[in-house]
DNA sequence: CTACGACTTGAAGTCGGCTTTAGGACAAGA
DNA sequence: TCTTGTCCTAAAGCCGACTTCAAGTCGTAG
């Protein structure tokens, strides 16, 4: 058993994330010692696939949802598939998107907008977005910095 | 002279959004026709500057702030390269966990979390969880929708 | 036995980036 | 002249993922 401040420790997640998580159903203590919560070990491999499926753009409800599908974890393959291949598309447009900063940070233009190698780096990124690409939110500086 | 809505409709971003902008010092309408704001041409560049910006996990005080160095747009070089590493980091990052979701999809073990190959996947990628790099925001299903 | 400190709770607050709403204002067409 | 349609404004609301707050409850060290 773990105190929910061992789990928060060892897992990098403060303590009210791992209440918050267990209110929406994505862990569950297994007892309390006092008030304080509990968990079995197992909590932590399923922490760090929270924290997987949050970087790959999944939703909190998703990633619940994929758990509650059976008391294991058991992962939708054709879902995360599909993810993969959306992650895969947001790296082409992130690779683009390099390309064209380093672009400005080199060219000695002044004025990007009336180069033409920028003019087209820029075509072909703003052409490439891609409408369904959905991506993890940005952490809270707060969070970050915690 | 565009009118608001003829931006909109050609940036494909929403009106609100552009007055939010102007509100936050983004961009600028340049006269009125009655109440209806209206647009110098360069104000779409403009806005797919902001657009890139975004997608390269720029806020838009960031992106303001670049914007107002000088009357023109002039971009930071060094703070864009720094920009663009933090954005390859990210991609690595991707890449790892595309690898991950790759094998989740196809590995016929049941249970995931027993798979050594799995296990060891995700040692990699929780591993280089880079603390400091900065992701757009996950666009609202409504805005995506739109 | 009591004080301490770490936990507990539900509710409210935070953040960025907008959108929506309510109540007006205006130009152009009938 | 009046209606219509689109715009205007300020302020409030929304979203996800938490954090923070105020007030309360425990186990344990002294």
């Amino acid at each position: 058993m773990l105190d929910i401040s061992e789990v928060a420790r060892r897992a990098s997640v403060k303590p009210s994330a791992l209440r918050y998580y267990e209110k929406i159903g994505l862990i569950a203590s297994v007892s309390r010692h006092g008030l304080r919560r509990q968990y079995d070990p197992d909590v932590l491999p399923r922490l760090s696939l929270i924290s997987l499926g949050k970087a790959a753009g999944f939703s909190l409800e998703e990633i619940a949802g994929m758990f509650r599908l059976t008391p294991e974890i058991v992962l939708p393959r054709d879902r995360i598939a599909a993810r993969a291949a959306d992650v895969e598309a947001e790296i082409e447009r992130l690779q683009t998107l390099v390309r064209l900063m380093r672009h400005v940070a080199l060219c000695p233009e002044d004025d990007h907008l009336s180069c033409p190698r920028f003019q087209k780096l820029m075509r072909v990124a703003t052409r490439e977005r891609a409408p369904r690409a959905r991506r993890a939110p940005r952490p809270t500086r707060r969070a970050a910095a915690t």
